[in-house]
RNA sequence: GGCACGGUAGCCAAGUGGUAAGGCCGGGCUCUGCAAAAGCCCUAUGCGUCGGUUCGAUUCCGACCCGUGCCUCCA
């Protein structure tokens, strides 16, 4: 199954490819570990979680690496105002970060490199467009790219460096900028200031710090060399960031950087843009706090196009609560065994079976929305064949199996229940209202019952047993 | 101002030159002491507005209206 996927360099879909023998060598920035990560930054990570589960569902090994910005004016502001050294300041928010991660079900990249910790990889770098011309010392002690030498400056973007000076109408910063020699030049090595306080770092042009946009090439050429196969970030990075680091990758090597670029569109909020005055920068604990979970977060971020801009509403993470919900019926009645959520590599091409038609959807461009529209439809299908041909129930499970291993759903709901906590009382009133239930005795069952809602919790009968869950909102 | 993208049912959201996937909500039915759950069924004569091309357009073209993104460090 060939997995196509549009690519903003070209502006065309393309074939997803690695080289012979190879992994598919995949970069995505990361998150600027300065406070919790918002859920639109999470909308990025798990269309990129998407992709790599999409490739490897369709047989294609990934070298994954995602970087951790740990060094540049938020995170040494931040870490200031809150008394801590930048490390302690930025570890505690990596941490924080990788949890995150771990409860979307984000598969963990192999490779989480920070900026600090691989200076010498970008002083390298930036010596290396020193020598070539492509760089230069300005006045105020920080190291510029000089875009004027680099003639494919704004291929990514489609923006023209001429563009650039001329049609920003009004946005043009005042040439009060000093040290550099064009306004649109950006930094490469930042010279210390005092403001930076301990944070700072030798180089041969003086001390400093690394850029942002330097360590994005010196780390991704570091882990999957100066030509690799797809490189993705959030949208907003199209320009400057990625079309910065194509000029100083392509700059430095003379070779193609990144083949292959993805890059997901925004999160709107209740048909909002994200922002802190409107106060719906939710976190994942913010979607805790209103009681849903992450996987019900993740069901949302990746229901739609990765190309289309997505409206969060309060509204979609219940839609997604139902729509889980039947999944995982679905699912445990196809088998009571928990899912294998192992990477199917090897096995996968011709082992989706009648799933194959979700698959086909994933692997076209990552359209998740008409790959969950056919996984809906199938869903009755397969409860009558499994019907009218018991023996099928193996292949069907399989095949479902891989499906939600590339949505990254593991539809582990029940495991959930059995965390929360039941207070003894109510489960003493619970355990009442069955026995008497037993007898027949319903006016006294549902006086019991009555007890338990007032208490906030919802009994619900079955054959041979009753559950309790907590009443909702 | 420049470039790009989008406007599809109450909400979210696919898709196609030939008569609108799917999810949620809502309604109905079956089942069950009751309730809930579950399963089944139904729910857009219309896809921003107005023109054009066509046997036929939501899908192509044009104009317009509205919204969104980027235009130097924001996923």
């Amino acid at each position: 199954m060939d997995f196509l996927l549009q690519n903003t360099l070209s502006g065309h879909k393309e074939k997803v490819f690695p080289a012979d023998g190879q992994a598919l060598r995949f970069y995505c920035c990361g998150p600027t570990v300065y406070g919790p990560a918002h859920i639109g930054n999470f909308r990025t990570f798990a269309i990129q979680d998407l992709f790599r589960r999409t490739a490897e569902a369709v047989g294609i090994r990934t070298c994954h690496v995602r970087n951790l910005t740990d060094v540049d004016d938020k995170t040494i502001r931040e870490s200031q105002k809150a008394g801590l050294s930048l490390k302690e300041f930025t570890d505690q928010w990596t941490l924080r970060f990788e949890a995150d991660c771990k409860a979307l079900n984000l598969l963990e990249p192999h490779h989480s490199p920070s900026a600090v910790s691989h200076i010498p990889q970008q002083i390298e770098l930036i010596q290396r467009l020193v020598d070539k011309g492509l760089a230069y010392k300005g006045q105020d002690g920080s190291v510029y790219f000089r875009i004027s030498a680099f003639p494919d400056y704004g291929k990514l973007s489609g923006l023209c460096r001429d563009g650039l000076v001329c049609n920003a109408d009004g946005r043009l910063h005042s040439e009060d900028e000093y040290g550099k020699e064009d306004y649109s030049d950006f930094a490469l090595w930042k010279g210390w200031k005092e403001e930076d306080g301990p944070n700072r770092w030798d180089s041969p042009w003086g001390p400093g710090r690394p850029g942002w946009h330097i360590e994005c090439s010196a780390m991704s050429m570091h882990y999957l060399g100066e030509s690799y196969d797809v490189h993705s970030g959030g949208v907003d990075l199209v320009f400057p960031h990625h079309e910065n680091e194509i000029a100083q990758s392509e700059g430095a090597t003379g070779k193609p950087f990144a083949r292959h670029w993805f890059h997901p569109t925004h999160l709107r909020v209740e048909g909002q843009k994200m922002s802190k005055s409107l106060g719906n920068l939710y976190t994942l604990d913010d979607i805790r706090a209103k009681g849903f979970t992450p996987e019900e977060l993740r069901y949302v971020l990746i229901s739609g196009h990765f190309r289309q801009p997505l409206n969060f509403t309060w509204d979609s993470l219940h839609a997604a609560r139902s729509a889980l919900q039947r999944l995982q019926r679905f699912r445990s009645r196809l088998s009571p065994e928990a899912p294998s959520v192992q990477v199917p590599v090897g096995d996968s091409i011709s082992g989706f079976g009648m799933w194959e038609p979700v698959m086909v959807a994933l692997a076209d461009d990552l359209n998740a929305a008409q790959a969950l529209g056919r996984l809906f439809t199938l869903l009755p299908q397969a409860e009558v064949a499994l019907s009218a041909d018991p023996s099928q129930r193996a292949s069907i499970l399989k095949g479902f199996d891989m499906v939600m291993f590339a949505f990254g759903l593991s539809l582990d709901a029940p495991a959930m229940e059995g965390l929360i906590a039941v207070p003894e009382d109510v489960s003493a009133l619970a355990e009442e209202r069955w026995q008497a239930k037993q007898s027949r005795d319903w006016a006294k069952a549902d006086a019991l019952r009555g007890e338990l809602v007032a208490k906030g919790w919802i009994v619900k009968d079955a054959k041979d047993g009753y559950s309790l869950s907590p009443a909702a909102g």
